[in-house]
DNA sequence: CAGTGGTCTAGACCACTCA
DNA sequence: GAGTGGTCTAGACCACTGA
């Protein structure tokens, strides 16, 4: 909750004196909490690439964010970021199948074990950004319909179903479109594609999610923040 | 250094019994430490994806990373990963250069201001893998040479300079070769190129060093684990 | 050398898992 | 309900920055 609410102070630009947050002391203060506890906060915040501390110094707001960026850096989906620009969503596809032997070991399930096929199309400023093929475990995601999909899948996920997302393995590599997904991304077929595969895993370990998104290379830039560990 | 001794059991596969880690309490004895100090060392290696944890279950040990992919999601080079090929390094241009106004504004210095540009080409068992533009800023780097360029450039930069990497901004996009990087990397003109553009910041917060990367898109295959913050 | 962040301890209590 | 991780506190001392 702190680390939320001094996000909240950065980005309504509260402590915008001199780019530097209170010191350490100070919050302790401000929130009427422990020292390791505000510096739990902070380091929340600086994994979020929104600060950076120097010992000695002080704590200083990191520059935002590039814009129009896709933030691969975090387990959600896109939703948040693209500020500038409106993201639209169109569900192509939604059927409950069964694991093949492929999605059974890509999805870590017995053969036979019913998942939801998601396929999605996104478009930033109505040009095409994306093909998204996503599919969901139903023995872990009980329930998935069009007006679900629709909207976030994550929102529901964590604030309906009460689930916890946990961490994610990605692979990035680059292809060529197929025709199929050069007409979806209007463009030229042999064209560059940027794809992403992610496995997506809840709080408890379990896998309950994988996807793969092609995305319209002239239109998708990833963005990534690490610190050093 | 309890993080550094836990993943080093880890990866030996001291703790191999049921890929379970011992119990917080039980570390806490093994390493005469307090909760707090090994509930800090397994973030850490939750964070570099190699454990788990799940609330009144354990700690355990995540399947092992992808093998032959590059890992984005830390600040050093590539030098560590590909376990399976052998990385070769070839320096094609070390030169001292003044900073123009394109430069000054990315680096965050001074026209003017001095800066080593390095050209480098990197194979995986012989095959080109990239091409890679690294600026180095000399105010905070004060001397490199071949020998240390083609060395690793971070541990000089750490064990001798004794400077702190802090953190970085990376950014990933698509394209297509040039004549010249077609050429490095043995493809045709035209074919896709994946770009790895990386601002890196010193823990103070100083930009030092930018980097682009040109990989070779039949290659290279990026990889990145993300926790849930 | 005062100010500020980095690390560690000991102890307490809560929340969740799983047999 | 015993075991195990999650959070928080109060206090101490160290390491680094910067005037």
């Amino acid at each position: 909750m702190i680390a939320e609410e001094i996000e909240r102070r950065i980005r309504q630009k509260v402590y915008e004196v001199n780019t530097k947050l209170p010191t350490v002391d100070q919050l302790m203060i401000d929130f009427e909490a422990s020292r390791n506890t505000i510096r739990k906060a902070i380091e929340i915040l600086s994994l979020r690439g929104l600060v950076y501390q120097v010992q000695g110094s002080g704590i200083y707001i990191r520059k935002a964010e590039q814009e129009d960026c896709i933030n691969i850096g975090n387990v959600k989906g896109i939703s948040k970021d693209f500020l500038q620009k409106t993201i639209r969503s169109k569900l192509l596809d939604l059927t409950l199948i069964k694991a093949d032997e492929d999605l059974s070991k890509r999805m870590n399930c017995p053969i036979g074990t019913p998942i939801y096929r998601l396929k999605r199309q996104r478009f930033s400023d109505e040009k095409p950004l994306s093909i998204e093929y996503t599919y969901y475990n139903k023995e872990i995601i009980p329930y998935l319909n069009q007006e679900i999909a629709e909207k976030s899948i994550y929102s529901y996920i964590e604030d309906d179903l009460k689930l916890s997302i946990g961490f994610s393995d990605k692979f990035i590599h680059v292809s060529k479109l197929t025709a199929d997904e050069a007409f979806l991304l209007d463009l030229p077929v042999g064209d560059p594609s940027l794809i992403v595969k992610e496995t997506v895993y809840l709080a408890n370990g379990l896998l309950f999610n994988i996807s793969t998104v092609i995305y319209n290379y002239l239109e998708a830039h990833l963005f990534l923040q690490s610190e050093h560990y």
